[in-house]
DNA sequence: TGCACTTCTTGCAGAGTCTGCAATGACTGC
DNA sequence: GCAGTCATTGCAGACTCTGCAAGAAGTGCA
């Protein structure tokens, strides 16, 4: 989308995506600020690459699918992997190597974009995990608030890793939770 | 601070910090919409309940104090907890209740809150906590970053976790890290 | 009392994000 | 040629937040 791309580059250009205004964008990308807010919900949107935008529910199922007899933060690694390859976050095309320096420049910018999803989803997950774990509702035990949370980080300083580092994703996931399972 | 009380209550009977502008948080509070931003730099500020933010630089100070041959997670693990408590949060202040209340009805807000230092305190924790480790900057070694990110969702959880079942943050907090050290 | 100084509050104008509504024009199928 | 759909747009407006300058109120001092 020429939208995105436009706004990338001024992003870069103006040192910040809040140096840059849905006007200019707008301009830029030949189109009306009007059509801009059709395409993207918020100007932040404009600066993200997932094409599938994971919902709590999808993520919860993808645990579900999990063998029962699976240690549970084995199942839960495997999660986060698929959230990871579905995400794109492994495509390299060309078109996002700009958006690559963007995000490695503004790092703030990767957690803004996520905020809003992931509360929820982690809220989500929580609760499947401890239904999973037979025992009650998420709230008589930390254990899984603090493995989601665990995982989210796993996630977090893989791809922050792997942005000065490329190396596959899962490989980095996979260490990120050798270390979590077998201890800090 | 009664702005602070106004704007709470009028969340709790709105909905949501979203419902509500900062028109009528100031109209309630008896002041002008100008005055509320001379005391909050955002809307979302009047729902903090932090006497006292930590700066990053704060917090790598804390670290540093640590003695260098405690275990690196527990010594980070001890932060934390200095962090927890000077930031009020075992405040039970009946002032507070009711903030408390809309923390329970909009977990998200907690997290939007702590976004803007978040990623900045995070950063330059995983710097110090590679410095500690000898080795060179974060970049080359997962375990930094990951530490601190373990360490953010641990807190989160102890957190999210008292805020159905009151105890000491600081023994929720020990727990959770029993279980990061130990292994997941 | 009168004068300067500071602090708090306020109004005003304006930038910027985002929404709802209605109009226009292009394209599609029949 | 006509109806229906869809993308685009303008317009008006709500809302957050900022800079500036003007008042109001209090404080210390001669």
């Amino acid at each position: 989308m020429q939208i995105r791309g436009a706004a990338v580059r001024l992003a870069l250009e103006h040192g910040g995506p809040d140096e840059v205004t849905v006007e200019q964008i707008s301009q830029a990308a030949d189109i009306s600020p009007r059509t801009f807010f059709n395409y993207f919900p918020t100007k932040d949107a404009a600066f993200s690459l997932e094409p599938h935008q994971w919902t709590a529910e999808e993520i919860v199922a993808e645990l579900r699918t999990r063998p029962a007899d699976e240690p549970t933060a084995v199942a839960v690694r495997e999660v986060v992997k698929a959230m990871a390859s579905a995400a794109g976050f492994d495509d390299f095309a060309e078109e996002w190597e700009l958006l690559q320096e963007l995000y490695r420049r503004h790092p703030e910018l990767f957690l803004r974009l996520r905020m809003d999803q992931v509360d929820r989803t982690m809220a989500a997950l929580a609760d499947e995990i401890a239904v999973r774990l037979g025992g009650g509702a998420v709230g008589t035990d930390l254990y899984p608030t603090l493995l989601v949370g665990a995982a989210f980080a796993a996630l977090q300083a893989a791809e922050n890793h792997r942005r000065t580092n490329p190396r596959p994703l899962d490989e980095l996931i996979d260490e990120a939770f050798d270390l979590l399972i077998k201890g800090l």
